[in-house]
Formats: structure tokens, C-alpha cells, sequence
DNA sequence: GCCCCTACTTAGCAGAGAGGGA
DNA sequence: TCCCTCTCTGCTAAGTAGGGGC
């Protein structure tokens, strides 16, 4: 691709920060990344790259181990005797066949640094249908092409500058691209947040003294105005959204044709998805809730800081010019393809394989199998706990006490947490003040989880819960105390595991979500549209994500749009009324023949009515001079002649006639009716067509309420088995693509492929 | 037994893109 | 066809879990 192309079309795309964006730096020897030590990161050595071999069972070890177990199933079959396939003699057969095809692809040149990442049509590999016991080895062969960096920072436009005391600041250019993540978010709630700006300023006065300080000495950030800058982003925005679509869509196809290579690797010789191959751009830190780190400033990532994961026998793909990689690595017991860690958090960053691959796939298919097997031993469980309420042991009652909530209420398992994090808080880390107690036996539950989303429920426990709640609350305990003083999630998990190796406190969430899903799925009657199925299917998801506690923000447009629709219900519902009293105004003996038909007549207020046909009147009036505005605002860019405003006025007179006309109505209830042609039956169809709209509003208007602030999309996509829409899409005839998007479509394609009508959870 | 670290899953938000009504 | 709304997707923060070292 031209690069000074590339430098063009990119320049109008924009990174998720909002900041314009030049181009992507790649790793294929890009030679216009310059280290410029931005956030103090000093111009960095050449050094050669450390190389580890880091496996913790080499593919040696793995090649032995499934030879062992080749010997052992063939033993196996023999002795039983039996003719039925065995999956892994079939799938030892399909690799063999696989492995020839795949030295033969590995063989084929490559151009000179990049993996080709082929997609020969061949056919999709289904893993499900093979078995694979081995937790421990996630690859066996892995290419890839490295991970994109992102953009520089593009220095301002020499007349927009940060603003302090109203005097320009020139700002060195390190401390510049800060000042711009602040600007470019200046309308974000972020950036009201006095936390985000103090953390932002603090780090953002550091970086100006360490590049060498501005012209104006910065102190104060009230006499920081960064408006410009906000502006300037503005208006590369408005430029980007003005382009043609042909245009837009130029630029898409070349990021696209560029980005290509990063999005595919070769895992054990199978062209696989890449997930996140974006190097995280550098940025403000958008914690969530109160975040005692928010707003502070995530560094820009260098190659030296970024690790790599492949093949011993693959080849490295070059670091950007002038640079070289942290580590390469060449460790098969993990699912990573890169990692670097990020300065805020101090934490750990990976790249790794997209939703569909078969590593994620195999390992989300046993998740679910994990969660369907714990319907097995839950009984026991239940019934354990419940004896235990009572346990003379301290540590006994609290573990049961909080496998009763978990299992109950689907609490996480709540670890704990560290002094700058947010204070969120799960089950084992509930505190004395989140948990309210009102005899006989109701409990208060009011405390921020997961992303600071409040949990508050008012729910009654099992009688010796609401004691032993009572117990763990007791003084000296105060506010500020835990209520589960000797637990923890590892405590609790090593006793889960007693019943079942592998059972943790979340596999309890997968659990109760799915066959919560189940129950609710049972309850659905086999009848009605495919619209109306699709309305149950979301209800009963909708039943998960409330015992999930998925929340969502209300949507800004939420409140209007009900007001919109519940208004068009209305106008519906009085148009109806208009219809059928037209068919009494062609046959008045209709009201004494089908008196329940016209029974609905006088439902309508005068006064509702009213303001239903102001409604109807202003509304026509805005479309028609919305259009004539629209329409004259083209003819001007052709240079035509505009449309006369006298053309306006004579539209206008004439829903000003109608109005009149409904005016008249309101007293005599008598709509003109105007053609000739019309009849009672055409009359009674319309009316049927405006209930059926009506009906279908309504289901609307009632999901865009019960939705307003329940998240479903999480539920899905984490906890409810895919095999249980599946079913349901085959049972009751619902096309899958109602059910599940593109993306959820190629992440669930095996529990697509595997499952039928029948399946249970 | 505790703490720290690594690895991976789960989560909401924001912008992009699709789709539907006027 | 255009515009607006809603859904989808990408992003990355924030969890869980478990292993290893002391």
C-alpha cells in the first residue's frame, strides 16, 4: 500500500480515544516511528532479544503424552470388544491427514517477513467433534504477525494551543499529546469528574517539567482552558462524518487491507482470529466508579515493552525499525500471543485469540459442560449447606451461610481488594453495612459489585440464614467490619472442590443462569409469530440478567422515546376510533347488531382527543416544512431554482383545512368520509390493521421499558448455554440469526452445529 | 497459610454500522 | 433517499481462579 496514501486516508480515521489518527504503526519495519521518549520514556537501546523457552511441558512431552494415550484407548477397545468409533481414534486419523496437508501449506514460500494467512475456503475446522482432555497444552504450532501499534500523536495545527490564564501555552510536545486526550474528552462525564482531573493534572504537570516546562508556568487547573483543542477534534469529526460514503468506505477498505495480517495466526497450522491485536493506545485511565487512579496517564506502549508468544520454529516478525521486543517466548501451556503491562494499573495486558477460535471455543464448551455437571451434586450441596447452618464451627456456618447467597442470589465470589482500587465488594467481601436485617426474615442487600454496579435487594432468606446473618453482625462488629471474617473465595473454592474437581463459586452463576434459561424457556407455549417467540426468548433472557444483576445506563433517548411511542399508540388508537365511527356513519344499525365492536367509542376524552389532533396537526406541519427546507437546500447546491414559498403556504392551508375538519369532528363525532368507493368491510379491515400496529407497539413499548436498564447481551454471551437457544431456535422455529448476532453466531458455532431440538441443560 | 503473580473470563460503555420509517 | 434509532462490535476495565514462593 502507498504510504503516503495510507498517511491521507488514515488521517481522517480516528482512534476510540477520539483522536484523529495518522498511521498505524506496523512492526513490518515502518520506518517513520521515531522513539521520542513521549511520556517520559527515554530513547531506548538496541538490545538483543532475550529468547525463553518458557514451556512448561515442551511439545516433546505432549507428543509422548498422546502417544501414551493412543496405546491406552487402543488397548481400551480392544477389550471391550466393540465396533463404536472412538472420537479420538477418529480425530488421531483426521490430524494425521491434517498434519501432512498443513507441512505441505507451512512449506509454501512466504513473502519475505510475513505470514500469510490464507484463507483457502477449507472447511471450518470443528474441534467439538474431537476430543481433547489436555487442559495443559493450548497450542501446538503458532505463527503470527506480531500486534499493531498505534498512532503517534499528531502535533496541533500551530494556531490551536491549551489556554492558561487566556494566554496560549506552548507546550512541549510530549506534554501537548496529554493535553490532548484531556481536550479531546472534554464533554464526557469523565472530565467533570474532579478525581479524573485531578489524577490527569498531576501527571500532566509532571510530563510538562520533565519535557523541559512551557512558556507560562502551569499551576492551576481552573485556569486551564482546553477548549481549542476540544474544538479543533470537533471539527476533524465533522470533516470525517462529511465524506461520501464512497469515501468512507475507500478509507475502511484500506485499513482493512492493512490490518489483514494482524487479524489471523496460524494455530497448530489452522488460520485462526486474532482477538485485541491492537497495542492499547496511550490515554487518560477511564476507571470505573470512584477509582482512586482515574484520569491518570496511560503511557504510550513501545515494542520494548511488549513480549511475544509463538513457535520455536517460527519466524519472529520484525519490531518496528529501530526497535526490538521485550522477550519472545515459546510457551505452549499458555493462550496468549502477546503481553506487555500497563503503567496505571500496573497490570498485565495480553493478546489473544479471537471469540471463535477453537481455543476459546473449546474452553467456553467446557465451562457450560462444567456448569451442567454441577446439576449432578447440586442436591448434595444444598443439602449440605443447610445442615450447616448449624455447624458448631465458625468457618463451617459462614462458608454455608455464603454458599446459600451464592447459590441463591448468583453473588460472585467477591476476593479481596486492594487500597487504589475502586471499593467494590462480592460475597465473601460484603461488609457489615451492605447488609441490612429486618426480622422475621427479610435481608437488605445494598452494595457496589462488579464496575461499581449497585446491587440493592430486598429479598427474604431461609430462616437460619437470617440468624446466622445476625451472628456475623454481631458486636464488637461495626460498620467496616466483614461479615465473612474467616472465609474467602479460596477457601470456599477448596471446599467446592471436594464435591466436584473444578467446581468454583462462579460455575455457580453459569449454573443458575442457564438452567434459569431452561425453566423460563419450558415456559413458552409452541405458538404465535416469530416476532412474538422472539419477545418471550428476550423475556426469559431478560429473567437472567435480573438474577445476574446486569445493569446498563438508561439510554439519554430512553424517556423521549417512550413519550414518542406511547403518543403514536394514542393517535393509533384514536384513528381507530375515527374508522369505526365512519362505519356507523354508512350503517347505523351496526351499534345495536355488534354492540361490543363499538363499545370502545366513547373512550377518548374531548380533551385527550384534543390534544391527540394538535399532536397529529403539529406534526404534519413540521414534515411539510421540514421538507420544503430539505428539498430547497439541495436545489441550492445544484443551482437550481428554489421552490416557491407560495408552494409551502398552499401545503400548509391545507392541513390547516384539516385541522378545521377534526375540530368540526370533536363536536359532531362524525368524520366526513370522502370517497365513494368505501365500504363497511374496507372500513373493518383498516381497523384490524391499526389494532394489529397497535398490538405490536404496545410489546414495544413494554420491552423498551423492561429493557431500559437491564443489560442483556452479557448474559448471552457468558452465561447462558448457547445449546439452549440453539434448541430453541430449532424447536419453535425461530431462525438463529433472531436469536444470536454475526458475531455470537461464529462463537457459538458449535453448540449451532451440535445441538437439536431435544437439548437440555 | 498467606500473599503475590499470572492467566484468563466477565463487564459496561462508546462509537460504528445496520435497519426501518417518513 | 435521508435521517434517526437501535443493535452490534470493539475496547479495555474489573473481576475470578489457581499456582508458586516464602
Amino acid at each position: 500500500m502507498d504510504i503516503e496514501k495510507r498517511r491521507s486516508t488514515a488521517a481522517l480515521s480516528e482512534s476510540h480515544d477520539g483522536f484523529p489518527v495518522t498511521e498505524s504503526r506496523s512492526n513490518t519495519g515502518d520506518t517513520s516511528m521515531k522513539d521520542e521518549g513521549t511520556l517520559g520514556s527515554p530513547s531506548l537501546p538496541v538490545s538483543p532479544i532475550k529468547t525463553t523457552s518458557h514451556k512448561r511441558k515442551t511439545s516433546d512431552d505432549f507428543e509422548k503424552k498422546k502417544k501414551k494415550k493412543k496405546t491406552d484407548k487402543h488397548k481400551h477397545k480392544h477389550k471391550n470388544g466393540t465396533k463404536k468409533e472412538n472420537g479420538n481414534d477418529l480425530a488421531t486419523v483426521k490430524n494425521s491427514k491434517e498434519k501432512k496437508k498443513r507441512v505441505k501449506k507451512e512449506e509454501t514460500p512466504l513473502d519475505s517477513q510475513t505470514i500469510e494467512m490464507k484463507d483457502e475456503e477449507e472447511e471450518k475446522y470443528r474441534w467439538w467433534e474431537e476430543n481433547n482432555d489436555n487442559d495443559e497444552i493450548k497450542w501446538h504450532s503458532l505463527k503470527h504477525n506480531g500486534v499493531l501499534f498505534p498512532p503517534e500523536h499528531v502535533p496541533l495545527p500551530s494556531h490551536v494551543k491549551l489556554y492558561y490564564d487566556k494566554k496560549p501555552v506552548d507546550l512541549p510536545i510530549q506534554a501537548e499529546e496529554v493535553a490532548c486526550f484531556f481536550g479531546a474528552m472534554l464533554n464526557t462525564e469523565h472530565a467533570q469528574n474532579p478525581a479524573f482531573q485531578n489524577n490527569f493534572f498531576s501527571d500532566f504537570k509532571k510530563i510538562v517539567l520533565e519535557h523541559g516546562g512551557a512558556n507560562v508556568e502551569i499551576e492551576n487547573f481552573d485556569n486551564c482552558d482546553f477548549s481549542k483543542i476540544f474544538e479543533h477534534y470537533e471539527s476533524q469529526k465533522t470533516i470525517k462524518k462529511s465524506l461520501t460514503a464512497a469515501q468512507k468506505r475507500e478509507i475502511k477498505s484500506e485499513k482493512d487491507k492493512f490490518e489483514e495480517k494482524y487479524k489471523y495466526c496460524l494455530l497448530n497450522g489452522r488460520r485462526e482470529r486474532v482477538g485485541n491485536f491492537r497495542i492499547e493506545p496511550p490515554g487518560l485511565f477511564r476507571g470505573r466508579g470512584s477509582h482512586p487512579k482515574t484520569g491518570r496517564v496511560k503511557k504510550r506502549i513501545y515494542p520494548e515493552d511488549v513480549s511475544l508468544n509463538l513457535s520455536e520454529d517460527a519466524p519472529i516478525p520484525p519490531p518496528p525499525e529501530g526497535h526490538q521486543w521485550k522477550e519472545i517466548k515459546h510457551d505452549n501451556t499458555v493462550a496468549w500471543l502477546a503481553t506487555w503491562r500497563e503503567n496505571v494499573t500496573n497490570t498485565v495486558k495480553y493478546v489473544l485469540f479471537a471469540a471463535d477460535s477453537s481455543l476459546k471455543g473449546r474452553s467456553d464448551f467446557k465451562k457450560f459442560e462444567k456448569a451442567r455437571e454441577l446439576k449432578n451434586y447440586i442436591h448434595r450441596i444444598r443439602k449440605d449447606y443447610k445442615k450447616n447452618f448449624s455447624s458448631k464451627v465458625m468457618l463451617e456456618r459462614q462458608m454455608a451461610v455464603a454458599t446459600y447467597l451464592i447459590d441463591v442470589f448468583a453473588l460472585r465470589a467477591g476476593g479481596e481488594k486492594a487500597e487504589d482500587e475502586a471499593d467494590t465488594v462480592g460475597c465473601c467481601s460484603l461488609r457489615y453495612e451492605h447488609v441490612t436485617l429486618k426480622p422475621p426474615n427479610t435481608v437488605v442487600f445494598d452494595f457496589l459489585g462488579k464496575d461499581s454496579i449497585r446491587y440493592y435487594q430486598e429479598v427474604n432468606v431461609h430462616e437460619k440464614v437470617f440468624k446466622n446473618l445476625r451472628l456475623f453482625k454481631k458486636s464488637p462488629k461495626q460498620p467496616g467490619d466483614d461479615l465473612f471474617d474467616r472465609l474467602t473465595p479460596n477457601i470456599l473454592n477448596k471446599h467446592l472442590q471436594n464435591y466436584l474437581p473444578g467446581l468454583s463459586a462462579k460455575v455457580f452463576r453459569t449454573y443458575n443462569a442457564s438452567k434459569t434459561m431452561q425453566d423460563q424457556l419450558d415456559l413458552i407455549p409452541n405458538e404465535g409469530t416469530v416476532g412474538e417467540k422472539v419477545v418471550k426468548y428476550n423475556a426469559a433472557n431478560r429473567e437472567v440478567a435480573i438474577l445476574c444483576n446486569h445493569q446498563r445506563t438508561k439510554p439519554k433517548s430512553h424517556d423521549m422515546g417512550v413519550q414518542r411511542i406511547s403518543d403514536n399508540i394514542r393517535e393509533m388508537f384514536w384513528q381507530k376510533l375515527r374508522l369505526k365511527r365512519m362505519i356507523l356513519e354508512l350503517d347505523k344499525s351496526l351499534k345495536k347488531t355488534k354492540p361490543y365492536y363499538f363499545e370502545e367509542l366513547d373512550d377518548l376524552s374531548v380533551e385527550e382527543e384534543q390534544a391527540i389532533q394538535d399532536r397529529v396537526i403539529a406534526k404534519e406541519r413540521e414534515k411539510v416544512t421540514k421538507k420544503f427546507a430539505r428539498d430547497n437546500e439541495k436545489l441550492k447546491t445544484e443551482d437550481s431554482p428554489l421552490l416557491p414559498e407560495a408552494m409551502l403556504e398552499e401545503k400548509l392551508q391545507k392541513i390547516d383545512e384539516l385541522a378545521a375538519e377534526y375540530k368540526k369532528e370533536l363536536k359532531t363525532r362524525k368524520p366526513e368520509i370522502k370517497s365513494v368507493t368505501v365500504t363497511v368491510e374496507k372500513l373493518e379491515s383498516q381497523v384490524e390493521k391499526l389494532e394489529q400496529r397497535i398490538r405490536n407497539a404496545t410489546l414495544l413499548l413494554q420491552d423498551k421499558e423492561d429493557n431500559s436498564q437491564v443489560a442483556l447481551g452479557t448474559s448471552k454471551l457468558n452465561y447462558i448455554d448457547p445449546r439452549l437457544t440453539v434448541m430453541f431456535s430449532k424447536k419453535y422455529d425461530v431462525p438463529i440469526e433472531k436469536l444470536f448476532s454475526k458475531t455470537l453466531r461464529e462463537k457459538f458455532a458449535w453448540a449451532i452445529e451440535s445441538a437439536d431440538e431435544n437439548w437440555t441443560f
